[in-house]
DNA sequence: GTCTATAGAAAGATAGAC
DNA sequence: GTCTATCTTTCTATAGAC
C-alpha cells in the first residue's frame, strides 16, 4: 500500500480547502473539477478517489466552510459574551470579510447559489443557517444575569443583516457604498443585540 | 421587409420577459440560450438578432426586472406615503415574493450571482440597488410634515433586511423557518421605518 | 492514489437557407 | 427575422496504466 490512510485524509482536506475558497468566491457553476484540482496541485482524475461527484464536494465545502468560520468564534477569556458578540458582528460585517481576506462564510457568499439546487444542498445550507442562529442566541445568553437574551425575532433579523450586508457588499461595484452599507448593518445589528440587555 | 420594426420589438420584449423569469429563478449559468429561447417560443439562432451575447441579455434582464418590480410601487391615491411604504415592505418580504408568484426582484434573487462577474454586470446591479435606496428614501419623506424622513443608515439597513430576508428565505429548505425569518425582517424593517416619524 | 487519455454531453456563438 | 446545421470549446465522469 504505497499511500497511507493519513495521506489520503491529508489530500482530501487539501481538496476541501480549495473547494471552500473557490466555491465561495465563484459559485457552483464557475468552478470546474479541473480548476478545483489544479488549485489543490492535483489533476482531474484524482478527484473521484475522494468524492462521489461535484455536488458532494459542494455540500461538504459549505459545511466545512461554515465550521471554519465558526471556529473563529472561540471566546477569549478576557471578554464577556456581550463584548465578544459585538466584536463578532464587526468582524463579519467587515470589508476584509467581503474581500475574502480573513474568511468566507458560505451563508453570505452563496445565498442565491443555493435556491433551485438539489434538496441535499438546500438541507446543508439550512442546517448551517440554523447553527449560526443558535450560536448567536447562545452568545446573547449571559449566564451570570437574569436577562434571557435575544428572542428568535431579534436573532433572525441580526443574521439577516449579517448575511444580507456581506452578500450585497460583494455585489456592488462601489467600495464607498459597500463601506457605508457594512457600517449601517453593523450599527443596526449591534443595536438589536444590546437592546435585549 | 417581411418583419416590421414593431414585431422585432415585440419579440425582443418576449425574450426579455423570459430572461427575467429564468435568470431570476436559476441564475446566470443555469440558463442556456437554448432554454431561454425555447421559453420564448423561438429557437437558438434567433437570439443573436436581438442581443449581442448572453452577458448583454443578463444585464438587460436585471435592469428590466428591477424596473418591473418598481412599477408596482405606484402609490394609490388613498394611501399616504407612510402607509404605502409599510405595505411595500410586506409585499417584498412575503412568501409569495420568495416563491416568485408575484414578482422577482433581481437584487434579492441574484445577489451572489453578481460578485466576480464582469464590471458591466456589477455596475448594473449597483445602479439598480441605488435606485431602490433612493425610492425608499423618497417614500419616507412625507412632504406635508416637518420630519426629514429616513437617513442613509436607516435606508441601507432596511434594504439589507429586504434583500437579505428574501435571498435567505429562498435558500432554506424549511418553509416554517422562512416564514418566521420574513416576519422578523418585516417587523424590524417597519420599526426602523416608523421610528423616523 | 494519482496520472493521462478519452468518452459523451452540453453550451456559446456563427453560417447560410428561406 | 427566424430557422437548421455546425464549429469549437468546455465540462463531468470514466478507463486503464503506473
Amino acid at each position: 500500500m504505497p499511500y497511507s490512510k493519513a495521506h489520503k485524509e491529508t489530500t482530501r482536506q487539501k481538496i476541501l480547502e480549495s473547494a471552500i475558497t473557490l466555491f465561495s468566491s465563484k459559485g457552483y457553476d464557475q468552478v470546474s473539477i479541473d480548476s478545483l484540482m489544479q488549485h489543490a496541485d492535483l489533476t482531474r482524475g484524482a478527484f473521484y478517489a475522494h468524492f462521489k461527484n461535484k455536488k458532494e464536494v459542494y455540500c461538504k465545502a459549505i459545511f466545512a466552510g461554515a465550521r471554519k468560520s465558526m471556529a473563529r468564534v472561540k471566546k477569549p477569556e478576557e471578554l464577556n459574551k456581550k463584548e465578544w458578540s459585538r466584536q463578532l458582528l464587526s468582524a463579519y460585517l467587515s470589508k476584509e470579510h467581503v474581500n475574502q481576506e480573513t474568511f468566507a462564510c458560505p451563508l453570505a457568499f452563496l445565498v442565491t447559489d443555493i435556491a433551485n439546487k438539489e434538496p441535499e444542498i438546500k438541507q446543508t445550507y439550512t442546517l448551517v443557517y440554523k447553527q449560526l442562529n443558535r450560536a448567536l442566541k447562545k452568545l446573547s445568553n449571559n449566564s451570570d444575569s437574569s436577562v434571557s437574551g435575544l428572542d428568535e425575532q431579534d436573532v433572525l433579523a441580526i443574521t439577516a443583516l449579517m448575511i444580507g450586508g456581506v452578500a450585497i457588499g460583494r455585489a456592488l461595484d462601489d467600495p464607498g457604498t459597500t463601506e457605508r452599507l457594512l457600517e449601517s448593518c453593523r450599527n443596526k445589528a449591534i443595536e438589536l443585540l444590546e437592546r435585549s440587555s
